[in-house]
DNA sequence: GACTTTGGTTGCGTACTGAAATCAAAATGG
DNA sequence: CCATTTTGATTTCAGTACGCAACCAAAGTC
């Protein structure tokens, strides 16, 4: 306990230097409460650990000695997002402060079997990465299933079945030799969007992708929601409409089509069903699909009182003209209701996210306050890439 | 931050006296990784504090010196929780650690104004603390209604809209003289249940209650989720069934009488629609409730992942012996389902929640950490009343 | 070039901690 | 019945880290 205050003072001091990002000394005291004589002897330390550098000095016009900026040594270490999806898999390769500095979109080698996606990922990551490879900190995966709270775990992934392999994982940690951890792509697609996107300074918000299926991610006060089983999100599974159909069935692609075809209408594409000149019996089906929407926002709101839905996915763009009357409804229905706007980040949102989050492991690492993850703004860094 | 070192100390020693309570002076330096000199000292404040006293001494076969147990002192402080029903109002009294001192059950002064209302609460608290006014320390009231996260505006209290009234708030601490704080309903008999009741040990849980209308408290690893408005649980505002009715219209008391009066069938009260003996029609009206009972559990389910949903209010109780029928239905259509269980502290969980709301006030004033509040077994000891 | 202003560092007294020695209070055993 | 053992609590003491304030450093001002 005796060294804690010392631990205590660097982690602050650390802390804030994230937020305020970069900052003199004398602006770290003011902002941290800890005195001048500290911060110096703090800094002192985390520059001879290498994690922060004095960087140019603060340019003013006001007389007097000038500031020393402080800030992290970006290239102290790197990290790989990579969202596997079902048909595509997107890759991103950031700094510690989180610009963006490559990004790849390939097609999922969905014939492979575990050890072969596993191999795959590992190479694509150093493929990526280059000769930053060496320091390359872990990788953060996204997939489109269930994981565990651990980050290991996978279940539930119907659509690229080769990662409930149990030693997918660990194949991929193997590969790599670096540490790899995972999430569910809809949660990691919030994070991404929390941080860079949609979402931004929106700490309780959800994020709805609806593409072949619906997923959501729910972020409460900074922290994403994780639950034993990935079921946390599944407003799929929803009973909606006369027949008590599942809410998935309705809203997605496949199932789009398929009522369409029981329907007897017949759409080219899911896309067609939103056309504004559409015939009558497509106007039918498409006030069942906003039934069934409301539904699932509704759900949503209920659920947390989100500041902000995202929705992301193919089916999603389709709706940007649509938010507007959906909120309406919502703030009739519920007397409040969140802001409703489509992803930023598009198709990168939950390799985004996957950075994001390889982020928080290495801030972990580094002992930053696990609390101010939330505050960290990356984003404004890197929007102005 | 000098004088910081010894408040986290003195916080480490009082949050982990609460937790294993009582224990001697060893026991905290054991439990709580700080050395005995140490915790003696801190010890030594508290005691000047009056926060805590040495106890009975610890009686064993060993040999050595006996130790002296800690105790806090559980009469320097008593909370009085106040349950506003719209037909009756439920009081407790406990004291510092919990224990329950008093209940008393009385019909709401339905009639009277805001400040009527507010008058009569302050001097029920006082009645029911008597000579231990003195000591109270603080109200804590569960509203009908929806509560700002401040624990003072309140809003969309249709069965109790007095409470709404601006001033409502103000007059009741003003009569008491005595911080007041106020939550909703739901959010607190949740609270209840978690401390003292069917969610021991569920840090993450759903309660839903359903009475004459369907509310419901969520809570995360043991923070209960309060929205900006309100609308956070409102899982009866979800459309269901062929006609898109609200679910609240559905399961409720009033909804289920005027269901079966529109289906032309003829119930005395609520409760018949769950008779096992029931006539033909009324088993038809009883699946389209389970339908519904169902869109809202499955909600809760993906909103959170509870470990376990307590179902509350006057219909819950018909449902007993369904409980296991609806895990398993949940279990097929999510693949893991919560722990489904009726509310074990029935018409006074929102008191009880209030106790414990009241008691978090307490603690975060003489200084707990709040991380700890889940933590503490305030159950253990109030169950052995 | 002295002065002012602002940022950072160093010296010093204070405060608090943990390890270890010491004191306290019990049971044990010859 | 008293020395011994054992266990709990306190005190002593050395060490660490803090904040204050004095001091150094580097810029603009007059």
């Amino acid at each position: 306990m005796v060294n804690d205050m010392r631990r205590l003072n660097r982690t602050a001091v650390l802390t804030e230097l994230m937020r305020i990002r970069p900052a003199s000394r004398k602006q770290l005291a003011a902002a941290s409460g800890i005195s001048a004589a500290t911060v110096t002897r703090a800094v002192e330390q985390l520059i001879a650990e290498g994690v922060v550098v004095e960087a140019s000095e603060l340019v003013s016009e006001q007389r007097g000695r000038r500031a020393v900026l402080l800030d992290l040594v970006a290239d102290r270490a790197f990290v790989v997002g990579i969202d596997v999806g079902a048909s595509n898999t997107r890759i991103l390769l950031a700094d510690l402060v989180g610009t963006p500095i490559e990004r790849r979109e390939l097609a999922t080698p969905v014939e492979a079997d575990a050890a072969g996606l596993a191999a795959w990922l590992a190479s694509a990551a150093r493929d990526i990465a280059g000769d930053r490879w060496d320091h390359v900190a872990g990788l953060y995966l996204g997939l489109p299933g269930a994981v565990g709270r651990d980050g290991s775990t996978i279940s539930n992934a119907p659509n690229l079945p080769q990662v409930e392999e149990p030693g997918f994982h660990d194949l991929v940690r193997a590969h790599a030799d670096r540490p790899v951890r995972a999430d569910n792509d809809a949660n990691l697609a919030l994070l991404g969007e929390q941080h860079f996107g949609a979402a931004r300074n929106a700490p309780t918000a959800v994020m709805v992708t609806i593409g072949t299926g619906l997923g959501a991610g729910i972020a409460i006060d900074g922290r994403i929601l994780r639950g034993a089983h990935g079921v946390i999100g599944e407003f799929g599974q929803l009973p909606a409409g006369p027949l008590g159909t599942r809410l998935e069935l309705m809203v997605t692609g496949p199932g789009i089509l398929r009522l369409a075809a029981e329907a007897g209408v017949r759409l080219d594409s899911p896309a067609d069903l939103f056309a504004t000149d559409a015939a009558e019996p497509v106007r039918a089906l498409r006030a069942h699909f906003d039934q069934a929407m409301l539904i699932v926002l509704t759900a949503a709101t209920v659920s947390c009182e989100p500041e902000v839905i995202v929705l992301g996915g193919g089916i999603a763009k389709s709706l940007a003209r649509d938010l507007g009357r959906y909120e309406t409804v919502l703030e009739h229905h519920l007397g409040a209701a969140p802001r409703l706007t489509a992803s930023e980040l598009g198709d990168f949102a939950g390799a985004t996210g996957a950075i994001v989050a390889a982020l928080h492991e290495v801030y972990r690492g580094i002992g930053i306050d696990e609390r101010a993850f939330g505050d960290l703004p990356v984003a404004a860094e890197a929007e102005a890439r």
